[in-house]
DNA sequence: TATTGTTATACTCTATAACTATA
DNA sequence: TATAGTTATAGAGTATAACAATA
């Protein structure tokens, strides 16, 4: 660090989301969630029926990881597994009521996180602030919604 | 993921800074460091003569955890550690000559870093993105170069 | 007794690869 | 034999606490 005046925005982007990402695990921590586990959640709502292999294609990240969070997600009763009729050896992941329950709860807790990180800039800038990263998560290949940080694929 | 539509500054801020910070890493493997070698060398360039417990302070992580860094950037002779005169159980540590040649190298790649990740931008949106993030950076108490990702205290 | 730096230990997270059950 | 899911194992990174040298 302090290796550049003015530092580049690579520095900056990477310092502040470094920042947001701590900032957002604390607040869903309050919820007994890790991030992972949040944006599992989120996917599984956003596209239900799923079998644990696609959606690790989706994220990008070994199957064997996403047991896990699936592991902790089931125990809780914020999703579903169930057998594949015709396919036993799939599953298909569907979020339950208390799992849509919980996402609203997220929603509030992300607004809050949101409104917290950019309290410093008006309503015209975060707008700026927002179609700038989008610019570039989309020109980097960033998938909308994809954390890129569970990717190891 | 997927959870909001559009997604908030925070989210947007988190994967694109995962993004930048791991193509970086990425970059600065090809120099056979890390990030956290590259920020405390930075460090160490740019407040010459303090100690390791100064330093760990500074960064924010336990000094047990910096000797490993000092000791990576030691043995390849980009830092040198000098006994303090008056009181021998503290360290100075130096930047080498080495080490000042490794700097130059490590701006350039983070040049060509920051020109990659924002290439999708023109200079004025450059210049509006650095603004806008060094905003939030202040006003959220990041202190300037330095990685809040390496802060554990 | 207090402080600097170091080492030892343990814990968390994750990937890789072996395993099972179904097909 | 191939695929979905699971479990076992190992490795990286890191914090905590014990330790040696110096004050």
């Amino acid at each position: 660090m302090a290796l550049e005046n003015p530092p580049g925005s690579a520095f900056l982007l990477a310092a502040v989301g470094a920042h947001a990402a701590a900032r957002f695990a604390a607040r869903v921590s309050a919820l007994d969630l890790t991030p992972p586990q949040v944006g599992l959640l989120g996917l599984i709502a956003a596209s239900p029926g799923q079998s644990q292999q696609a959606l690790a294609g989706v994220l990008g990240m070994p199957p064997s990881r996403l047991v896990g969070l699936v592991d902790a997600l089931a125990d809780r009763g914020l999703v579903e597994r169930r057998r594949n009729r015709t396919d036993r050896r799939l599953y298909e992941l569907h979020i339950t009521e208390e799992g849509t329950e919980m996402l609203a709860r997220i929603a509030k807790v992300g607004r809050e996180h949101d409104d917290a990180l950019c309290r410093s800039l008006d309503a015209a800038e975060r707008e700026t602030l927002r179609a700038l990263l989008s610019r570039i998560a989309a020109d980097q290949g960033l998938r909308p919604g994809i954390h890129p940080g569970y990717r190891s694929v």
